[in-house]
DNA sequence: GCTTGACCCTGTAGTTGATACAGGGTGCAT
DNA sequence: ATGCACCCTGTATCAACTACAGGGTCAAGC
């Protein structure tokens, strides 16, 4: 397989699958006799690996780890386990950090009434940190 | 007041306030006899100002067109609105995002059962990306 | 008067996770 | 033989900072 048929295979950009093998997240691939990448399933399943790790928003230090697992049959899951556990909080955090900000955000625009923008609401409430109190 | 005291003031690290001089967020300051940068009122106000935006998520692009506005009283306000709108449905699709991002992964942690990962489901459901499907 | 430490300066390089060329080589069809 | 799609390496760019290196300034204490 050559890398625009992995690139399609995975949904990947080539640029990327090259940028994975620079970064070693990728193992480098045999070569044709033009000096071309030649992948095999292995590849594609890594590769695989890699991407929907990336979408549900793991690192690849993380990826890196996991991947790491993943070639030591023998070793303990419960890392695996814990690197997921330890990101799932991550992306609650997260979520609670955007509701907020979605909160205020949501207070702040529908107050223009279309003036000039000197008595403009949006810009007095970013301007003014304290806002949130003073709305109470 | 000295960059230090600015820094104190608004919760901002030094180095960033000069990099927004640098990018021409902020205007550059008056300096002193010994080339210290001298700040006054205005520029804690545009730099709270900043600040806040930027927790709110608003790139640094979206926070000049804000301060565009701002420093132009006799502008139209909607268009402050519109940029906020805009930011706001952003903050709202990440947070769905997130959030069917946080169930796959609420999915796939605590699988472990403490085996060898061999047979980790946790390192298995990031592989396969239809154990979605399969799992139903 | 001299040192110590806190502060300030400029300029450059590093971070994450890619993406975008520039400038060239390969392989196949017409 | 000449397009055209595809591949190669290497470097630069993006956002929004952060982190030095290598130096200058200033007030306090000995």
């Amino acid at each position: 397989m050559k890398i625009g048929e992995l690139s399609r295979a995975t949904g990947t950009n080539i640029e990327t699958i090259r940028y994975y093998e620079r970064i070693g997240l990728l193992p480098a691939p045999a070569r044709t006799a033009a000096n071309y990448r030649s992948y095999g399933e292995a590849h594609r399943a890594r590769l695989s690996f890699v991407r929907h790790s990336r979408d549900l928003g793991f690192t690849i230090e993380e990826i890196r780890s996991l991947l790491d697992l993943s070639d030591d049959p023998a070793r303990d899951c419960t890392d695996a386990d814990r690197i997921a556990s330890r990101h799932l909080a991550q992306v609650e955090a997260k979520i609670a950090q955007l509701t907020t900000l979605r909160d205020e955000l949501a207070r702040i625009v529908g107050r223009c009434r279309g003036g000039a923008a000197a008595d403009c609401r949006v810009i007095e409430a970013l301007g003014d940190h304290r806002h949130c109190e003073s709305a109470h």
